[in-house]
DNA sequence: AAGCACTGTGCAACTAGTTGCATAAAGCGT
DNA sequence: ACGCTTTATGCAACTAGTTGCACAGTGCTT
């Protein structure tokens, strides 16, 4: 159940219609909170009906009217309490390690290539959140919001590079016995 | 779609019933790809209905009664097909880190001893690996299978690495702005 | 003013995963 | 023979997330 606080701490930080949620969602909090425009409407809706959002008064409410929502109380009140309970890290799911897991017994024919191709694309993370620390997180900037902002960003970062670290080091490990199974 | 491939792995490398796998869900390769029994249950039954999988003959058919599944080779030539198939990383969605950022506007109170008891649940996770690498791969196990095997161990103790590591750093960055928000 | 592309909101149906509970047989103590 | 615990299988209902599509207004182009 984070898609609404996710939602709610993206209205926070600016109120917004739900077409422009879904394009920041698409960077930033998307990051490490993905959600579509589908998920985010019905969102906005039900948060809305709890009262824990409301439109602004001045749109109308109409289709393809554009309709901006900011937080009431209620919503922030809700957020603080999710934000400080306790939760448990949910169990890594991940389709690459069981596939390696799979090869060992059905053959590792056209891993190799996927175990490329990942580390590609993790790269290309890292590089594109190293850019982001670069322009957003100057040394200078140090108030307690821009503190957590650069250590949440900081853990994209060593998550990115832990990937392409152990993908390294699989591809050259499992180079050395190449076409086996 | 995981779940079915993940069953035919664990049954390919040892027939079982139900409740075993569930057990073997519970650690093994339900480190990186975890099921419920209900969950299980469900699946086999689909993959018998489609003749990736069948119960042993021996085996009543009755509640309460253990049923074994072996793989057919329908099962495993889908396990194989899929292995092989490019799959995109599936994008972070983590609610410490957005819990994180939730802070940011709402403020950080509680958050603290979040991050310290998170840290606390990956040493002990981290602890597990490497006393399953101390006893499962001794330098000499060096069959491809086995490789393939502890390269996917590798992935998860360097990934409680990173946590671990980033959970200091975090604690003691945000530590020094106490009870801020 | 007809057609078209873009911006914006939204429903419906589906897939995957979770939670809670029901049921059945076997083993064991009294 | 009775109830209790353990092993084992399974259904039903719910929650979350995904996919595909429909619909409404705006503004540009010809």
């Amino acid at each position: 159940m984070s898609l609404p606080h996710a939602i709610l701490t993206a209205l926070l930080e600016k109120p917004s219609s739900g077409l422009e949620l879904t394009r920041r969602f698409d960077k930033s909090i998307g990051y490490f909170w993905s959600a579509t425009h589908q998920q985010i409407y019905r969102e906005l809706g039900r948060l809305e009906r709890e009262g824990a959002i409301r439109a602004l008064p001045s749109q109308g409410a109409t289709r393809g009217q554009k309709k901006e929502y900011e937080v009431l109380p209620a919503g922030r009140a809700e957020l603080a309490r999710w934000t400080a309970e306790p939760q448990d890290p949910k169990p890594l799911r991940d389709t690459l390690l069981l596939r390696l897991r799979a090869a060992a017994v059905v053959g590792a024919e056209g891993i190799q290539e996927e175990l490329r191709r990942h580390l590609d694309l993790h790269r290309r993370q890292l590089a594109e959140y190293e850019e982001i620390e670069r322009r957003d997180f100057p040394p200078e900037k140090d108030a307690v919001e821009d503190r957590l902002r650069h250590v949440v960003l900081r853990a994209g970062i060593d998550l990115e590079t832990f990937w392409t670290r152990w993908l390294t080091r699989a591809i050259e490990e499992l180079g050395e016995t190449a076409g086996a199974g």
